[in-house]
RNA sequence: CGCGGAGUGGAGCAGUAUGGUAGCUCGUCGGGCUCAUAACCCGAAGGUCGUAGGUUCAAAUCCUGCCUCCGCAACCA
């Protein structure tokens, strides 16, 4: 058992992109951030925990636009939702950072300055290449064959002055820290981040953008605002205090011991934010822990998914302590973990239900049968007693050192090992055959006592994880405040020996497996078929990986938008995959005047000789785009239907004919 | 040959740096118990550890080839 007296605990989530509602992938990171700062308070640790929202960019403008509303107003309508989500799952956070407090944006602007000052930031232009209907620079790297990585047109070379931030001066330290520390949990991706981003050369990173408003001014210059990168990533110094005069916790807390964040943005928590730090000439962080995606039924959560897996839904069924539970216990640090109904009901049924919550209620009612609730003084240890006791004491010092390693639900699995011991100490006493006896009290009173104990202890440690359900625990054994001290987990003998219990409620009750999976499956076609709510993304804040998204909603267009459109049918003449390509497929078109080829995405649903033949809705006036070195001229309308894609075939119609 | 990860009883996973009885959870089957939320406890069945070779007295574990899946990077016109 660990002590920490006062000692500072620094830990963050990601600031989340509010760009949709929050989902289950967000509870995920949080929660287990808050078990951590939970446990760390309890330790005796004087803790900071920040969580927040990253609320500038370009998608935020966008869809503000199309919501017909400011940058500002839609993020604080969102921004509410994920507080209010934070609430009902308790989340203990010290402190909530948003990018747009004015404490942030003022510090962001010193920072910027200050690399700028040092030399590590400079004005610079791409020369490189712009896709205006994406609104998107890419560096050389990222073009595909020199056209857009993201929407495939061609680029134009395009020259926008841009600032920079230098990477290779860190490159070396980098790598190190990524190699030789153990900075990145798991370490496993340590070489994948070192082959792809640092032995190819650390390209310098733009950091400023024209493109759009909606961010941080740089103040010197404008024209720009600051990009992501150092806007977001410094939120975990500004929200202490750095750069501004707001808190006061920057010497205090600084470095952090955990930044937790999804793998999608391990990437510049690994490299970009430190170098970010060794610009400043600032103290790294301790950890970087790295959890993987929550998966549905084997799927990535997203799409209409994403609504029927709602945090609040689920809440409201199991309870919030029941759901904390589940993704902690289910999801191992680097892995990805899938999220069933089954796999969740199964669990909070096992462990919840017939594991812990049985024990508290058969001790309990035991303990009211045999001695109408209050132990007696007499109290006699016999055979068994030892190694419950050892058990039960020793968890503590297992449970601080996975805390540490942030392996949660290797936590909870050895806390879950006690409650089995424990169970198990029930069959091997026999309390109910020493209940026939008066002579043999002694002995039934001292079982009690130490189950009661044991719960005692179990339950102190699990306040961390489910800390809305332990204290009815505790009002059950007649523990007090002081009796759940973290103090006093790793001795017997906290309770008093005549201690009353009160047996209450079930605390987990048990689920009907078929009958809810049932209902939930109702739910969720429910939602799929009425939802026209957007995606959401798998994971926790994904902004910079450009990927496309779906807009929230669509905007209305004029006819005169739509005639822009040429629509015509086509015969499909050749078609044949794209080597180098999972995805594509070339197809040779007969469209009435002539051939053309066009590339498109639909490999994965259907195979050249499907289409051969057939004939299909070509967008014909469409720029030409080069994938994967195939030009494409045009595009071929298909219908998502749910996971599969549906190619929209014309019967008896000529190639050539027009479609409006 | 872009980089990396993974293939272990029905399901999900550990074990693989230091070769030597293949372990855990759930499920299934049988038994026990009756204090308890049809919960709890015990036992059993079930795996030639993706595949083909190699090294070795001995390989899930080391080496080589191959197959399959996944992630990253890319291409969803």
């Amino acid at each position: 058992m660990q002590k920490h007296n006062g000692e500072k605990y620094y830990i963050t989530t990601p600031i989340y992109y509010p760009s949709g509602n929050p989902h289950i992938g967000h509870c995920y990171t949080t929660a287990a951030c808050d078990s951590i700062a939970r446990y760390k308070r309890m330790q005796g640790c004087d803790v900071m925990f920040l969580t927040g929202t990253d609320e500038h960019g370009q998608k935020i403008e966008q869809k503000a636009n199309e919501a017909g509303v400011t940058p500002k107003a839609y993020v604080d309508k969102i921004v509410e939702k994920f507080k209010s989500l934070w609430q009902y799952m308790n989340i203990s956070y010290d402190r909530y950072i948003r990018t747009t407090d004015d404490y942030h944006v003022a510090a962001v602007q010193k920072i910027f300055k200050d690399l700028y000052d040092k030399g590590y930031i400079y004005k610079g232009e791409y020369k490189g290449k712009y896709c205006t209907p994406c609104e998107s620079f890419w560096t050389e790297s990222q073009l595909v064959d020199g056209k857009c990585p993201d929407c495939g047109r061609p680029v134009v070379e395009a020259k926008e002055e841009a600032y920079f931030f230098k990477m290779s001066p860190f490159a070396e330290r980098i790598e190190k820290l990524l190699t030789e520390t153990d900075y990145l949990r798991p370490k496993t991706r340590a070489l994948e981040l070192v082959n792809n981003f640092i032995k190819p050369g650390l390209a310098d990173l733009c950091v400023s953008r024209t493109s759009f408003r909606w961010g941080i001014p740089v103040t010197f210059d404008e024209k720009h605002v600051v990009y992501v990168w150092i806007d977001a990533l410094s939120n975990y110094i500004t929200a202490l205090g750095y750069g501004n005069d707001r808190y006061n916790d920057y010497d205090t807390f600084w470095p952090a011991d955990v930044h937790m964040v999804a793998k999608d943005i391990m990437r510049f928590h690994a490299i970009i934010w430190p170098a970010m730090l060794m610009a400043l000439d600032l103290p790294l962080p301790k950890h970087l822990a790295v959890h993987g995606w929550i998966t549905f039924d084997g799927k990535k959560m997203g799409k209409s998914l994403g609504n029927v897996v709602d945090p609040f839904m689920l809440g409201e069924r199991y309870g919030a302590d029941a759901i904390r539970y589940h993704i902690l216990r289910e999801m191992a640090l680097g892995a990805d973990s899938s999220f069933s109904n089954e796999i969740m009901i199964n669990r909070i049924n096992t462990d919840l239900a017939n594991g812990l919550g049985n024990l508290v209620s058969r001790t309990v009612a035991m303990a009211e049968k045999y001695f109408g609730g209050t132990l007696p003084e007499q109290q006699q240890s016999g055979d068994f007693d030892d190694d419950l006791i050892a058990q039960a004491t020793a968890l503590s010092a297992i449970v601080d050192e996975y805390v540490d390693k942030t392996q949660l639900n290797k936590a909870l699995e050895a806390i879950f090992n006690v409650v089995a011991r424990a169970n198990k100490y029930i069959d091997e006493t026999t309390p109910w055959i020493l209940a026939k006896d008066e002579s043999s009290y002694p002995r039934l009173a001292c079982v009690l006592y130490n189950l009661l104990e044991t719960i005692r202890i179990v339950s102190t440690l699990l306040s961390a994880f489910m800390p809305s359900t332990m204290p009815m625990v505790w009002e059950q054994i007649g523990a007090d405040k002081d009796a759940v001290a973290y103090d006093t987990t790793d001795t017997f003998g906290t309770l008093p020996r005549t201690v009353t219990v009160h047996k209450g409620a079930i605390i987990f009750p048990r689920i009907d497996v078929e009958k809810e999976i049932g209902e939930l499956n109702k739910l969720i076609s429910t939602a799929q078929t009425a939802s026209a709510k957007p995606a959401e993304k798998p994971a926790v804040e994904k902004k910079a990986s450009g990927a496309a998204e779906k807009p929230e909603g669509v905007a209305v267009i004029g006819i005169e938008d739509f005639m822009k459109v040429r629509l015509c049918a086509a015969k499909i003449l050749a078609c044949e995959p794209v080597k180098k390509s999972r995805k594509l497929l070339k197809l040779t078109l007969d469209d009435g005047t002539g051939e053309r080829t066009v590339a498109s995405g639909i490999a994965q649903y259907y195979t050249p000789d499907e289409l051969t033949g057939k004939t299909v809705v070509l967008v014909s006036n469409l720029k030409p785009a080069v994938l994967c070195g195939v030009e494409s001229n045009g595009m071929i309308l298909a219908a998502d239907a749910g996971d599969d894609v549906k190619v929209i075939f014309l019967e008896d119609i000529a190639p050539g004919s027009l479609i409006r």
